[in-house]
RNA sequence: GGAGGCGUGGUGUAGCUGGUUUAACACACCUGCCUGUCACGCAGGAGAUCGCGGGUUCGAAUCCCGUCGCUUCCGCCA
């Protein structure tokens, strides 16, 4: 179509262009026809540009009768000339408003049905209907917009790793299961019957190779498969910024990020971040916020009040501590909750393991009250000073198990704040959560499980726990939080065949399985491995963030729905018996329904 | 796997404590009128048995059960 000679895009034109002809081609957006004076709204993904006919005489009548045909979304080729709009008609809602094109020529390139909901209205439709006509939900300008963002955010990651070093290098889709993680996507092999390729949770094997095969510095906008439920932020299909690098410790990894995040601020957002990012250790996010990616936008912190608990003779309080639990509280500023609110709240924790809930709060006159205020006796200033609560605040406390404790005001801590839509702080407030526990119990199988990878390095110092008090183990591993989302992790690997035998023996993966899962990984660790460490940063989430998208769907041409489905193409679907011959498979799905 | 929300002309919603509607409103659509609009305006028109199935009832968009779809959260996501 280039014999189209398109001169501009629609959403150009400014009175500079005024005199010159042009030749425009989009999407009718409107049509208003005054019966002697007609304007067509022309759109492509720049913008918008007024057309104006008049009916006048011959090819001018011509050009106004075809006009009048025009509908909706049909793709139109208009040629005229930029025309400055007589004085007190511009349109300073519109970027090109103070110009208007007189035309000299009119082409339908194709026309349009009447589209399934109106592509540049004011209603929102249904998200199912837009994801089954996705194209013309792209076509509204939000959503080319975030698509040209998304653009621009991606080339400013590759222009910046670059710029740094890094080559991009590709690995396979087609590759082989993990056996821990996530639930793989499978896909059968024709030439070898029985057997299956999976679809990369993440290139992590691969950027680790290619470490040994000394390429120094890697990177890849690396699409990842995961089968597991969806949640707004979630896709069974998502895209990673992967990188790796060689010969670094945490440092180096994390500016780098730093940098990189710094560079995609400020050439697609215009927003200068403030580095280094502040870091907390995994204990003292879990201390302080109940979480290990909290939403610094929110102030409010958790206290230990343990000690003051054990001077009340409050029996659920001396219990916990008694268990060798905790007492732990969390101030609401200047948030007052109702007795029913509390109870709600309360039966909300019992899903996370807390069987009650206890509360102070402050008068003005500075009493306190509560369902425990009756247990502090003279104790209460010391409460008060602990929890650095004043009138009209509120103190929600917790008792249990350490962990119980933590992930229950952690979780109250988000809810209160919803629920009451407290005040966030505005701004980009990123946070490295370092220090991570090695392993975690895993209490269904009984065994200690990887909790970033079995990949992931100990600290030095902790080596020695290995085999005596392995939950004490921390990791060289780091995981970046922006506004309470987590948008991705890393960590320095272990590169020393020894080292990574001890923690998979760690984790119960014994040498055979080692050997037959991760062999050719270790084999290539005999042959010489640089020290290495990398990071994968999400990066849906990062753009969804950006742009202020509810869902990761927003930023993601054409997403799958909660049930892993593309309403657009029908996937996932039957497929022939035939094609499955072919792959040795023969479906066995139970008979669910009973008619 | 579990819990919640939603489903009404093409679109977005109202109606939903059962019977005063012939299921309403806005936008879109169709016809006519209109020379400066830009969410153009005016007049007229067509269009929904209320996701689907079953039940309760004299009577169901409305209540109940099931089911399908979309969605949010928990579990899950090394």
């Amino acid at each position: 179509m280039a014999g189209l000679l398109r001169t501009h895009y629609c959403g150009e034109l400014r009175p500079a262009h005024a005199g010159q002809e042009v030749a425009l081609a989009g999407w009718v957006r409107t049509v208003r026809d005054h019966g002697g004076l007609l304007f067509l709204d022309l759109r492509d993904r720049s913008g918008v540009v007024q057309v104006v006919f008049h009916p006048g005489r011959g090819e001018e009548a011509d050009l106004f009768r075809q006009a009048q045909e025009l509908r909706a979304e049909y793709v139109v080729l208009v040629r005229g000339k930029v025309s400055m709009r007589p004085p007190g008609r511009a349109n300073p809602a519109l970027p090109s408003g103070e110009v208007e094109v007189i035309p000299s020529y009119l082409e339908v390139l194709a026309p349009s049905l009447v589209p399934p909901f109106e592509v540049d209205g004011r209603a929102e439709p249904d998200e199912s209907l837009r994801l089954r006509y996705r194209y013309l939900d792209l076509r509204r300008p939000v959503m080319l917009e975030r698509l040209g963002f998304r653009h621009r955010a991606v080339k400013a990651v590759r222009d910046f790793l670059d710029s740094r070093g890094f080559w991009e290098v590709e690995t396979p889709a087609l590759t082989r299961s993990t056996p821990e993680g996530a639930r793989d996507y499978l896909v059968p092999s024709r030439v070898q019957p029985g057997h299956f390729y999976a679809l990369p949770q993440s290139p992590q094997l691969f950027k680790q190779l290619l470490m040994v095969a000394g390429v120094d510095r890697y990177f890849q906008i690396a699409r990842c498969f995961r089968d597991e439920d969806l949640r707004a932020d979630r896709q069974p299909e998502f895209t990673q910024i992967d990188l790796e690098m060689a010969f670094v410790d945490e440092e180096d990894v994390l500016t780098v990020m730093e940098e990189m995040l710094g560079h995609v601020f400020r050439t697609c957002l215009g927003v200068e971040l403030e580095l280094p990012f502040p870091r907390l250790s995994w204990d003292e996010a879990m201390d302080r916020f109940g979480t290990d990616k909290p939403d610094l936008r929110l102030p409010w912190e958790i206290r230990d009040l343990s000690d003051l608990a054990a001077r009340t003779e409050f029996r659920i309080f001396r219990d916990a501590l008694a268990e060798g639990g905790t007492v732990r509280g969390l101030r609401l500023p200047g948030i007052a909750l109702t007795r029913r609110e509390i109870d709600a709240l309360t039966a909300e924790i019992a899903s996370l393991g807390g069987r009650g809930l206890a509360w102070l709060a402050w008068e003005d006159g500075g009493q306190v009250r509560g369902s425990v205020a009756r247990f502090l006796g003279g104790d209460a200033p010391a409460w008060r000073e602990r929890l650095a609560a004043g009138p009209g605040d509120t103190v929600l406390i917790s008792a249990g198990p350490l962990q119980v404790v933590r992930r229950v005001l952690g979780f109250l801590r988000t809810r209160v704040a919803e629920e009451k839509e407290a005040v966030r702080e505005p701004g980009w407030r990123f946070l490295w959560v370092v220090g991570f526990p090695l392993l975690e119990w895993n209490e269904e199988e009984g065994r200690w499980q990887a909790e970033h990878h079995p990949f992931t390095s100990p600290l030095e110092e902790h080596l020695p726990l290995l085999e005596t008090d392995p939950g004490k183990v921390r990791a060289r591993c780091y995981d970046l939080v922006l506004n309470g989302e987590e948008l991705g992790s890393g960590s320095i690997r272990i590169h020393r065949r020894d080292l990574q035998e001890r923690v998979f023996r760690a984790i119960g993966i014994t040498p055979e399985e080692a050997r037959e899962r991760f062999g050719f990984l270790l084999e290539a660790f005999a042959y010489g491995a640089p020290p290495h460490g990398g990071f994968a940063l999400g990066l849906d989430r990062l753009l969804m963030l950006m742009v202020g998208a509810p869902s990761m769907r927003d930023v993601i041409a054409f997403p799958k729905t909660a049930r892993a489905a593309c309403l657009l193409t029908g996937a996932p679907a039957p497929v022939s018996p035939a094609q499955l011959a072919e792959l040795h498979l023969r479906l066995a799905i139970p008979s669910t329904r009973g008619h």
